[in-house]
DNA sequence: TCGTGAATGTCGATC
DNA sequence: GATCGACGTTCACGA
């Protein structure tokens, strides 16, 4: 371990209820650190970009991360009550004698401003972390088993293309069937609603016009199921429905 | 300020470096008290629910709230790497010797298990918020003025009913023109693509079904503006389109 | 509980 | 930078 990977182990800097100040030195010296900093305390919260709110005065938890972004958190939900996105500036100065947060971005211009009346903690942390997150149950899931299996469909699929290009956009797998009809297949890791049929239709009547073919034309959901109102769609839209999830066995 | 109130108050109660069973303790009192309790330490996390996920060893931060929810944070995004919602279990133990984090729901079964090798600090905040978030530029606030002022989609443009049912879903804004037409109105706070004219089109679809009507019947997709493949859709199933804002002036 | 659509959705790929 | 679609989307509202 280097001196500077030393110096990124998992460290924290920690002050309790810091004069306004001290506060906003810490934050910002931890934001120059590249640390990722967490502020607790009384505050009030305005933003303004692409819609805009307010938050009266209350205890909250408020993350800024290296990237740029920067997370304000209550005690309910598992969203924040206010953000903004990665790659936005920070900074942290004492306004009014008190500590005040700001993050802005351009393109769309947004601003978040966090005014606290009283600074419970400051922390820093040095973060080291070179882990990626492993995902399994996806889409991408769903489509590699099919194209392990095109039987899994229905006898005698081919698949020839994914994620072929359409005047509507792309088809998650394009093929056709044992007696050569062509097949826009639509793929889906969880129960669909009517969005996803819309979707299905779009790249079906696309495909319609851009091959200008006379020859039936299939358009198939896949899915682990699909609502009622779904179904009806599909139906009425001549498109078809086959049940199948990322996982195999289960 | 009574006692309970004064026990309310914004206060912090942290250790660092705790021992692993400190540590324990330390998160399951914070639990027990209703207490915003935050960790941060190296860790492994391991997910599976609708989808199932792994993550190696690194420096993270991770926040239980009362209500259930629990999230985990790297130095990157704005989103958490892995998380559940409010309503959830939580628990910390000592596994191993090592502190154990986990959170299981029902409906549907997942459970979240966060495993520390090294523990830097543990908090617990107690929360006093009473605050709430008021938020402007909703599709709300497009509906609301457009109520206000109809001749905004067009002159003579009546609103008959907002939510209107129709069997494939509510139409935002129902109304006539000045000739007596039917208008079906679909409102998006910013800029549309493909999948809102899709919308649109269901719900005229489902009214000229369930109108049985041979009068003509318009469809009108609001919002500030439309992409380019949106605008084709749009013609293509014979909707209109007109801009406008949620907010006024600007 | 399930279905449906809004959201400051966020995020990544692609153009 | 804009568009498009996936996401463990989350969330509120209604049936």
């Amino acid at each position: 371990m280097t001196a500077s990977e030393r110096h990124r182990a998992a460290r924290a800097d920690t002050v309790v209820d810091p004069d306004p100040d001290a506060a906003a030195e810490r934050v910002a010296d931890g934001i120059e650190e590249g640390a990722l900093v967490t502020v607790f305390g009384r505050c009030t919260v305005e933003y303004d970009g692409r819609a805009s709110s307010t938050l009266g005065p209350g205890d909250r938890h408020v993350m800024l991360k290296p990237d740029g972004s920067i997370l304000v958190h209550t005690d309910e939900g598992q969203q924040p009550v206010n953000w903004q996105p990665p790659g936005c500036t920070q900074d942290a100065e004492l306004a009014d004698g008190d500590l005040r947060i700001r993050s802005h971005r351009s393109t769309p211009d947004e601003r978040l401003d966090v005014r606290f009346e009283r600074v419970t903690q400051v922390s820093a942390f040095a973060v080291d972390d070179a882990s990626e997150l492993a995902i399994t149950g996806t889409e991408e899931d769903l489509r590699e088993r099919i194209l392990d299996d095109p039987d899994l469909l229905e006898a005698d699929f081919t698949p020839l293309a994914t994620e072929r290009q359409t005047s509507a956009g792309a088809v998650d797998i394009y093929g056709e069937d044992h007696s050569g009809r062509t097949v826009a297949v639509e793929l889906k890791r969880k129960r669909v609603g009517p969005d996803a049929v819309g979707q299905l239709r779009r790249y079906v009547d696309a495909l319609e016009r851009d091959l200008h073919d006379d020859a039936e034309l299939r358009g198939m959901l896949v899915a682990p199921s699909v609502t009622d109102r779904a179904r009806e769609l599909l139906e009425r839209n001549g498109l078809e429905f086959v049940s199948l999830t990322p996982e195999t066995g289960e």
